[in-house]
DNA sequence: TCACAAATGAAAATGATTTTCATTTCCATA
DNA sequence: TATGGAAATGAAAATCATTTTCATTTGTGA
């Protein structure tokens, strides 16, 4: 197991918050930093884990990966451009809640994302 | 261009509506019908272009192709035992329109899940 | 029958991601 | 300070889905 490499998640947050890996190590790579693109992956997946970036599929299927803010939210993803809207869902918490009462689940969490294409793409 | 083989649609719809490329390959292989992988894959691609299938990502980022009309409906999964139940979702329809609406988005789909505990475990 | 376009598929290429494994860096403790 | 082991690192190879190339086959209209 490894931990993740700071500098890695610092690279993200200066990405915008949004990057795949082969991104974030390019960008890494431009800013001089040295640093293995396994260890990007390393770092990105132990971020994973840790529940402190989000992880998404953009539409050729790589992996982009996203910070993720404390305050449970939704997101509205551009397939175009990567764009990202965070929403509310207060429609949604409440779907959740009731179909889970519904089936008789405990502990109950969801997940919801809208994309499409946004104004500009 | 090319136009869908006949074949790779009714092994699609044979497999549930759902499926992605390598398994219908499989499939197809299985049941002895003679194909290369590469015409499935342009075949299902024609069929996208057709609107005939959509094409989702499974979280490991492999294509997967879905008959369209099939209903579209959301998932219940336990944590415990990964039962699933399908489930409607009438109010997260509404609620990804009306969302993707008020920020201009286009060609707009979501994805929502719901998970917990179910009441064996 | 002929010619030509479309379809096919084997094999190679591509590109992201993962695995392997030898090396380096840390760090606690003798 | 030296030392031993655990964790981190990264180059290179392996993996795997997907796409591209290209030669061959099939179908079709003249």
């Amino acid at each position: 197991m490894s931990r993740s490499n700071p500098k890695v998640l610092s690279t993200l947050e200066r990405a915008g918050g949004f990057a795949s890996a082969q991104e974030v190590y390019r960008l890494m790579q431009r800013e001089g930093q040295s640093i293995g693109l396994t260890t990007v992956y390393r770092s990105l997946q132990s971020l994973v884990n840790d529940k402190i970036v989000d992880v998404l599929r953009r539409d050729d299927g790589e992996a982009i990966y996203r910070l993720c803010g404390d305050a449970h939210h939704h997101h509205l993803v551009c397939k175009g451009c990567g764009d990202t809207v965070e929403i509310e869902g207060g429609a949604i918490e409440k779907w959740a809640k009731t179909m889970a009462e519904e089936f008789g689940f405990r502990e109950v969490g969801h997940t919801a994302e809208i994309f499409g294409l946004c104004q500009r793409c």
